[in-house]
DNA sequence: CGAAGTTTTGAGGACCTTCAAAAGTTGTGG
DNA sequence: CCACAACTTTTGAAGGTCCTCAAAACTTCG
């Protein structure tokens, strides 16, 4: 049985922070409609303007930014349970694709009546905030990733960081997981062309790190972590924010104690 | 004379949109207190606790990721009236390092001051999330520059960047503006290696793209804008909600009054 | 079974990195 | 105000990573 997509996504929201059960209520409660798509379709188009917050129940998602020489680079892929487009929540255009890679069912949400409950509930304006804040650090984190590490250490850290949100879902089984997307996505969200990524896929499965085909299985996971020099903190998986007011204040007065330079 | 960090900032959202009189002076009156810092100083370390908001009143700042093999990705600039750690109010930590690159002022804003003043004022609150929202569009955008284009590319692109900001703070000068970062730096910022970094610039300055010294001259910024195939409507510079006339004139004209450095 | 899409292969060359050192610049103290 | 140290920019050269082009092999699906 698969939870419906808001709840997925109240799930992934409480892992960082609980919510009261009156808040959950109402989060629930939102109203909205599924829509359903084949792989490799236009879910969001780039210049469409921005009106509905999509959340993945199940499939696989991706958010592209097409520059203007044809050029594309994707910037996220999008798990159940993810939230894809709260990042236009406060603007009135998208300025990205949204696109399917496997069958996907999603669920869409009025930008008004996420307003209209956040107006009301200062907890879960923090909770969809933080979420996009998340989100911003995920982004960072493929800044670096593109901008300073080699083309099997991309390859790694990518796996790595999806096989951990997968984890975090309960999708990830025997370190194994779904990844239903082309090479030249794949080469598209790394910054790479299509034939090497191709070649450096190649290499690592041939050095036994993990073998591909719908899915992804991780087999020298250890290896693969010191390849890639990956550390999952920037994903904040686990609650980040339960810090008791007792330490929050003698952090605090820390900090003031510090004198200008 | 110089607008207060708060103000500055508060100029900022404002550009995006208006706020209410009176929401006005709750911002401004926000307590904190100013720290300076003289260049090449760290400002928040690596791996301090998140526990104050950091405004840039005057100078000029960087925010970086360092990877596990000591290479560092420079992830943001951030100039005059920017809020350099709002990325990390929702977290204990902050996942980055905060570095002057020129003598710059700070304005410092406890976390609990911004929730509180956010809990009672929904439109803030707003402002402020669209505001670290705006800051995703960069990071996605500079994700897509360091992933799709090559060297020349990509320096062409963040200078167009860094002038569109520069302008919209009105400190953009005969397409002129402040660059206070070393070849290292920028080198860094852009994924490449100081080396190449180097002689590409070398090259763009030969062709006469621009010039470069302390700052940066766009000598031919149209030509620079093909050739980076620059389009800067990520930065979300002009009013994207619903500004009220009147208010941006307002805002408009105190910001021109902020003299160049 | 054929058509369309995807993965793989090969080869040549461009882009970019690394190493190492020289030249130029900035800041400091005598 | 000069001299020296520290830092930054520039140069050269060799080599690796990565890209483009082009075509073959493989897979999927109607």
């Amino acid at each position: 049985m698969t939870l419906s997509a808001i709840a997925q996504y109240l799930a992934k929201l409480e892992r960082r922070s609980a919510l009261p059960p009156r808040d959950r209520d109402s989060f629930l409660t939102l109203p909205g409609f599924y829509r359903d798509y084949a792989a490799n379709q236009t879910i969001v188009a780039g210049d469409a303007p921005s009106t509905h917050c999509v959340i993945v129940e199940t499939g696989f998602v991706s958010r592209a930014r097409t520059l203007g020489d044809g050029a594309r680079q994707i910037v996220a892929f999008h798990l159940p349970g993810d939230a894809v487009d709260l990042q236009s929540l406060l603007f009135t255009k998208t300025d990205h694709e949204i696109q399917s890679h496997a069958p996907t069912r999603t669920f869409w949400i009025a930008h008004d009546e996420i307003f209209a409950l956040t107006e009301r509930n200062q907890t879960i304006a923090k909770a969809l905030w933080q979420d996009t804040l998340v989100d911003a650090a995920i982004f960072r984190e493929w800044t670096a990733n593109v901008g300073q590490r080699r083309a099997r250490e991309r390859i790694a850290h990518l796996f790595l960081e999806l096989a951990a949100r997968y984890e975090a879902i309960g999708m990830l089984d025997a370190d194994t997981f779904d990844l239903p997307v082309t090479q030249s996505a794949l080469a598209e969200s790394l910054g790479l062309s299509l034939v090497h990524l191709n070649k450096s896929l190649q290499s690592l499965r041939r050095e036994g790190y993990f073998s591909t085909g719908h899915n992804v299985k991780l087999e020298r996971k250890a290896d693969l972590i010191a390849l890639a020099k990956f550390d999952g903190s920037y994903l904040h998986l686990n609650g980040s924010r339960t810090v008791d007011p007792k330490t929050r204040a003698t952090v605090a007065s820390l900090v003031r104690s510090i004198p200008s330079l």
